[in-house]
DNA sequence: GCCCGGAGGGACCGATCGGTCCGGTACGCT
DNA sequence: AGCGTACCGGACCGATCGGTCCCTCCGGGC
């Protein structure tokens, strides 16, 4: 034995990868730009992913990894208090949209970018947004709203409105009403008439 | 003095190559497809549209006409009662991502797939989202609304929000709770406490 | 009937796409 | 030291990209 390959190979392009696919969208991005912002060989790449389609896949996965953080986060201070939850979490998408360089949500958008019902990547992005309602409606019922899945779904509507709306109309765009919105109907859902 | 050019080609250019744009994007989507669709000559599309960026633009002035129809007609029947309208705005969105073939919102879509500034579809695009906007406004100030600003902002982002959730989540998903928040806010909005 | 010009279609351009393969280099273990 | 391997970088593949150009065919005004 000679050497070991380096572990965090697939970090390291995912990484590079991540940031293009992020500001320009996956179909924009040719491997060759993976390549060079990466410094890595191109055999590497393909030892490490079998196509693109798989590392557009891989970097929404990643992109999962980071929004269940977010959320976790979000609502972490609040674990005895769901109905507070519920509104963090809509705080924590309209922060997400604030940043600077946020162009659009991933999973919305690279879900549009490939019809193609078999590509790996469609399945990341729905289970994600099934994922967010599931927890939403977790939520929900954990906070005694009279109709769970109802709230859920408006704020699953809401946040998706979010971070639709947040790209195209900046900071000083609707996503200023959405937190005080999700209190609401948080407020009215949950008893406190 | 021999022939004169057919007055109809822009136009079918322009069907072609919306089918193809709404259905798969702009980005995935080759000139040489939309051609071949529209069985017209390569030069002809040149002399009609000077580049591809153009042709995208154009697509999406013309489904800004179509949308402006849509949401003309749906409001039509109301024209003595705006907090109707506002209602009927957000019923009209939620019927476009039911019907079958709706992939995803052409103006927010198209918006992300082109981050670079100057393009000129991003112009077009938003110009549509802040037309809706002021729409909104407008109506929601002959509403009678309290706040007609924060009212509009709120429709938006529901709007927005069922655009970008219908795609992933279909018909049975959050969007068939739209309608009703929408005439919850417009009523909550306009007096009749 | 002739002939001009619009239209279809395709050849062609350089660049880039996703993907495969190979050669040189440098590193780590024995 | 020397061997073996992981890695970088690039050549290379066929296909397609956006875009230009040209040839052929056909239709309409003189």
């Amino acid at each position: 034995m000679a050497r070991t390959p380096a572990p965090d190979t697939r970090d390291r392009i995912l990484d590079a990868a991540s940031d293009l696919f992020r500001e320009r969208g996956a179909r924009a991005v040719g491997l060759q730009q993976v390549i060079d912002r990466c410094g890595c060989g191109k055999n590497v790449l393909y030892r490490e992913f079998a196509s693109k389609d798989e590392l557009v896949a891989a970097y929404l996965e990643r992109c999962q990894e980071e929004w269940s953080a977010i959320m976790d986060a979000a609502i972490a201070p609040h674990d005895d208090a769901p109905e507070r939850q519920l509104v963090e979490l809509v705080r924590a998408a309209v922060q997400q949209v604030s940043a600077p360089g946020f162009r659009a949500c991933p999973f919305r958008f690279t879900h549009a970018e490939f019809p193609d019902e078999g590509h790996p990547a469609r399945k990341v992005a729905v289970d994600h947004v099934r994922k967010l309602r599931a927890r939403l409606r977790d939520l929900a019922t954990r906070a005694g709203a009279h109709d769970p899945r109802t709230l859920a779904d408006q704020l699953t509507l809401l946040i998706d409105g979010i971070y639709s709306s947040g790209p195209m109309l900046g900071r000083r765009g609707p996503a200023t009403v959405a937190v005080a919105l999700a209190d609401d109907l948080v407020r009215a859902s949950c008893g406190r008439h």
